[in-house]
DNA sequence: CCAACTGTAAGTAAGACTGACTAACAGTTG
DNA sequence: CAACTGTTAGTCAGTCTTACTTACAGTTGG
């Protein structure tokens, strides 16, 4: 419920952003398009155009020939209006020190420039590591300081907005002093916004992934080392209180006669637990990802394996379907993709086996870094809505 | 992001939509107030208002001096331009015959009308009998037909709208036969609302009871039979895929070195798990509430029982704030309610030894049926959204 | 094969209409 | 008398409708 009001202006900021948001949405788009889109009159949508061009958001990218008649022109949201940053910062396993994965993005969504390198966070401040980085990435793409609206940041932790710090931080050095993003945003003179790794690599599961059609979903990241859980409902990523939302791995497993055994999730399905089970079964390997990889292509004796790890896997699941009743479950992480659909298959009859599944259970689909795609789709939407109400603004 | 566009009569929609909205939510308004609120010019409020009295939606209810100047005019939204109704049905124990609550309430909130009946919903077609108890409450509460604007049912039950059905109905009869929403409909001519009874208590614990003030919480409900779980998120209830989010009841619990001893919640929990543990405990009684308030009252030996119960307690906890991270959790249902603050203790003190809590548990805060008052609250919501966007589209 | 013609659609210009704002004012009350 | 409520009059902003100009595609005739 829009608890708006105003006099025309108004109304001339509210049609301007209609007729923006649609071009951000859509893509290109004719005048006749938006007016059928909007319903608003011919000179209306021209003078909306107008302003829009004159103020560098849109432009026209072509023209368009349906029939007799003059060609129509096409406009698109200006690429080069606005770029959003997007830095993954990540654990490269336990010995190497982490790395960090970014990429800048334009408002059409065209990645411009993308980087990866390793930063020893022990030695090296996270605020003038994130900054050089951010710096470097947009020189590489041509795009100027003032363009530069967002910067998105993925850190396997999570980050409570209330205290503006980040808990549970899986990357040595001095990520998790308060205050850091607040300086971060000082530093780089644009917002900077903080999620947890598994929670963007929903946001791309959900833009270009398996659940691109889905109405909510939650997504199961079997890592290399960790587990997470993230939620998407309708669109929205659940965070919870203090962005603890989906910290599965804690999750304490009851013990029926329970002396206080302490297991937890992260015990059964962890990264570590996957090799031992593996080891169990007489199958070796450097990696857990690499481990099931080699069992869902079928070398000897991988049922069992799989079917094992199917179950450990139910055990969580099942937490999340009591609570949730989510209509897909996306398995994704180093571990969830390499097992593809054998695991699937077998996590589904795991499943089945414990209760009538309604629950339809799907592999991640997205074959490229999934936290650096959804941490530039976040921001490139963030973006969206800065340029939108920018307008609103403007207008005033 | 309203994707709105249109001319002057959509600011006028608006305008006048939003001073309705305001009336609505914060009571009776004067001009100036409603100046001070929206923005907008002195004119401009009187005209909104004008065209709202004609409407029939709003009223002047009073004068009130402030000062030298005429008396300001206190307008407030008409009580009866519209009246919701809301029915609890409910199973009277296992024995009894379902009995059915329900109430009239107009749009300030105000109850108009209230019963309570039984009904063998065995020989009763649930639509007849629905539509019968609406109709006699509505004539005692003096309210003409035209003016009901909706019926919000609550139910034991997980409710599908995708589907139109009613699932693990606890209440015997034709209720989940599908298309019975429907039905109900169109015999009743209004809208109607359908949903789990602890959707809507966790309605009325937002509203006026315990989380009153909380971003978002979780409402643990410990009934004399079963239990349930509902998830408020910011105000908005998660209801899951099929309507079966916090079906909690159901959720299989891990046995580390499992022969599946097929246990859940329930089994822990449950009405009648309780009411064993209390014998085990010495503590005997009619109903499990009974026990628990005994308990809770001192009785001797309490201590010990109420321990164990929350150690139970806190294991289906356990898997919701690692799901969900909610900042609160409130304890309700006749066993909740029963248990108080002593409970509540003991449930803190439970959480805490798993891991460090950040949760803080709460006992619920209503004594009247909770129920029945968050379908009413559920529903007049509905009606006061109905009566906003009616503003709109009459305006067109 | 080319040139002119015809019908259609894109975009613009002009005038009418709607609604909100400002400013001034009449009426009330402490 | 001073301050405040609510109305009236006039103005301004923004969109709509209608009519017009211009551009293009396809067709027809030499």
């Amino acid at each position: 419920m829009p608890r708006l009001a105003g006099s025309s202006k108004l109304l001339r900021a509210i049609n301007e952003s209609a007729a923006l948001a649609h071009l951000l949405e859509r893509g290109p788009l004719t005048r006749a398009d938006l007016r059928e889109l909007t319903g608003l009159s011919k000179p209306t949508i021209s003078e909306a155009l107008r302003r829009l061009t004159d103020a560098g958001l849109a432009r026209v990218v072509g023209h368009v020939s349906a029939g007799p008649g003059p060609n129509a022109e096409v406009y698109a949201a200006s690429p080069d209006a606005a770029y959003a940053v997007a830095v993954s910062v990540r654990d490269s396993g336990e010995t190497g020190t982490p790395s960090v994965a970014a990429a800048v993005g334009d408002v059409s969504g065209q990645v411009r420039a993308r980087t990866e390198v390793a930063v020893d966070f022990l030695r090296t401040d996270p605020v003038a590591a994130v900054t050089e980085i951010v710096e470097r990435l947009r020189a590489d793409a041509g795009a100027p300081a003032s363009r530069l609206a967002h910067v998105q940041l993925a850190v396997p932790a999570s980050y409570d907005p209330q205290t503006d710090s980040i808990h549970h931080v899986g990357v040595t050095g001095g990520w998790n002093r308060p205050g850091l993003v607040r300086e971060l945003r000082d530093r780089l003179g644009t917002s900077v916004g903080v999620d947890n790794d598994v929670n963007l690599a929903a946001v791309a599961e959900r833009r270009r992934g398996a659940a691109r059609d889905a109405d909510s979903f939650a997504l199961l990241w079997l890592g290399d080392e960790g587990l997470g859980l993230a939620i998407d409902l309708g669109g929205t990523l659940l965070r919870g209180a203090r962005g603890g939302a989906g910290e599965i791995g804690y999750m304490p497993l009851f013990a029926p006669d329970g002396e206080d055994r302490k297991v937890d999730l992260q015990d059964l399905v962890g990264g570590p637990a996957v090799l031992a089970l593996a080891a169990e079964h007489g199958i070796r390997a450097r990696t857990p990802a690499a481990a099931v990889a080699a069992a869902a292509a079928g070398a000897e004796d991988a049922a069992p394996f799989l079917a094992a790890l199917a179950g450990r896997v139910s055990v969580g699941l099942a937490a999340v379907i009591a609570v949730l009743d989510p209509p897909l479950v996306v398995l994704a992480g180093q571990v969830g993709r390499a097992g593809g659909p054998a695991l699937r298959d077998a996590v589904t009859a795991a499943m089945a086996r414990a209760e009538p599944l309604e629950t339809t259970i799907a592999v991640t689909a997205i074959d490229d870094d999934a936290v650096l795609l959804g941490a530039l789709d976040a921001g490139l939407t963030t973006v969206h809505e800065a340029l939108i109400t920018s307008v609103h603004e403007s207008t005033t």
